[in-house]
DNA sequence: CTGTTAGCGCTTTCAC
DNA sequence: GTGAAAGCGCTAACAG
């Protein structure tokens, strides 16, 4: 391997001269510069990031902790951090949970180990010791997809789309409107979005019944299984159902398909997420797009803000967008 | 921040004996062992990784080159390689190209220049350049989904697969059958899979019409092109089509769909892939699930066997599961 | 069993 | 302008 050392040889100077050209710090007379030029291009030497940040104390690399790699969610906020992070040289660090919360701890402690100048989580719940956890490490950190007071974060206005949403299919004549929902400790998904929909439907003057409100996990299966307990429940049958995810919306979809329901005509099904498959599904899918891609980028420019302790933003608050199809 | 130098002052010790006891290298006194831990256990100590890489030359950090994380073959594999690196206390650096090739070789270079431990590369292609490049950067390295005789490998049977799903066509009753696929310098999908198929069409003595073989690219819209293309040519129209990809053949479905054409009846589809969708698209679709959590985890070892010098297999060919549902 | 010493590859004063 | 020297936090001979 061939070292800065083995550069200063070469060139005939020093280290801290070869340092020098190497960083642009400082002065360098031109001629010493040409031949340590020359000798790199030789060579082929690059220096070491390794080395450089042991002496720098910055390592260009910022953990992304995320709970799965396999819904379109996280990969599109991956995607968009990656990008954004690039343009700086900076790169990803990936921990992924697999849903497993515990592991979010752990990995807040090997990322800190690993001296990463930032991490950015794409959150799934905001509990107390994990803010707490979080604060303790003490190192530029962006949380996405949630709201805390405690901590930096980009996320978007789920209680406004939900109201929107559920506005919307208000305005096509809906009365009897379904929910399904997911677990509550989940607060932007699970609590967020039934606010709104509760809320939309009582400046409405419009009764929610028990039966109406299902829950699910963030599978497909779960929201047929939601589906098929709205449909077998006795009372009264909602028009139209809001399902708070896509995922949960095709499984509500694919178990009302299976029943020989019509959709719209009989239930009127929307979603959330703007997932590639709700518009190829059968009828497409009415669904809020969170433009999640910008959420990655915003969430890489606020670390990169605070690592250069620029001028930070607390919150980035992105709007989302209702996008209109034949499932409604 | 509390260094190793901290931990051997507060317990009385030299910087060696802490060492000792971090690593459980060597002989240590209970006492002094004793001392050292609970300075740490009160400290809340950990040894940087930087440091301790600069000094071992190993990083526990494997680079991952992959074209996109938003589709789900990737993206399974990538879990799969993080399960299986955790074990060993290795993370993942992901080097996202989106599907920029030149990216491929900048990617390479970044990821020596971090003096990764090893690398995996999610391959779309083994253009000779390519695989020049990875055996110059010399670091233990394993390709994904292509093959070559140049480098480690994981990758599929396409070609089998590819032949039993034909076949299974044939069997089924059909003569006439259409194939969308994509460009052949993806080797893997581009061409084995056609290989594939046009051998078992000849041995079975099917003809093949030019108008039935479509190619696209990646996504879905490019899969419903390819199939408009297929019904609008003027020969005759095939019964089935084979589609490369799942998201091929959800576009070709789509296409159909929307034609008021009837799935199978009118036109059998299957596809490649097992994507999630693939059993909620209506009718469910006939496809070949790769495992592909499972190579990544492959990959992984074979990395990790690597890095020991342990031995290694040069490659891993993983069979295709045929996956029979209704839209055949 | 333990400490001393040297050094990984780099940056950064501080003199000259 | 340039080099010498120190040091980032750690490991690994080597000597005792």
């Amino acid at each position: 391997m061939v070292t800065i050392k083995d550069i200063a040889k070469l060139a005939n100077v020093s280290r801290s001269t070869v340092s020098r050209v190497l960083n642009n710090s400082g002065y360098v007379s031109e001629d010493a510069r040409k031949r340590v030029e020359e000798v790199i291009e030789e060579t082929g030497y690059v220096p070491s990031e390794q080395a450089k940040s042991l002496r720098t104390k910055k390592t260009k690399v910022i953990g992304v902790i995320l709970p799965t790699i396999q819904t379109e969610t996280p990969s599109r906020i991956v995607t968009g951090v990656g990008k954004e992070l690039a343009k700086h040289g900076y790169q990803i660090l990936l921990a992924n949970t697999n849903l497993d919360k515990d592991k979010e701890f752990e990995y807040l402690d090997l990322l800190k180990v690993r001296q990463v100048d930032g991490i950015i989580l794409i959150a799934t719940n905001t509990e107390p010791e994990l803010m707490e956890k979080i604060k303790a490490i003490n190192i530029p950190f962006v949380m996405i997809g949630q709201e805390s007071e405690e901590v930096m974060y980009v996320s978007y206005d789920d209680y406004q789309a939900a109201r929107d949403l559920t506005s919307f299919l208000i305005d096509e004549g809906h009365e009897k409107i379904g929910f399904i929902g997911v677990d509550e400790t989940d607060r932007a998904v699970g609590h967020e979005r039934k606010r709104g929909y509760l809320d939309e439907m009582e400046s409405r003057k419009l009764p929610v019944e028990k039966e109406w409100m299902q829950q699910g996990i963030f599978d497909i299966d779960s929201g047929r299984e939601a589906m098929k307990r709205m449909i077998e429940s006795i009372g009264e049958r909602p028009t139209a159902v809001l399902a708070v995810t896509d995922r949960l919306a095709i499984g509500a979809m694919s178990y009302l398909k299976q029943q020989g329901m019509s959709i719209p005509d009989e239930m009127a099904v929307a979603g959330f997420g703007a997932s590639e498959m709700s518009q190829y599904i059968d009828p497409p899918l009415t669904t809020v797009d969170y433009q999640n891609e910008q959420a990655g980028i915003e969430a890489a420019k606020q670390i990169m803000a605070s690592i250069r302790s620029q001028n930070v933003q607390e919150k980035v608050i992105l709007d989302g967008r209702l996008i209109i199809r034949n499932s409604v």
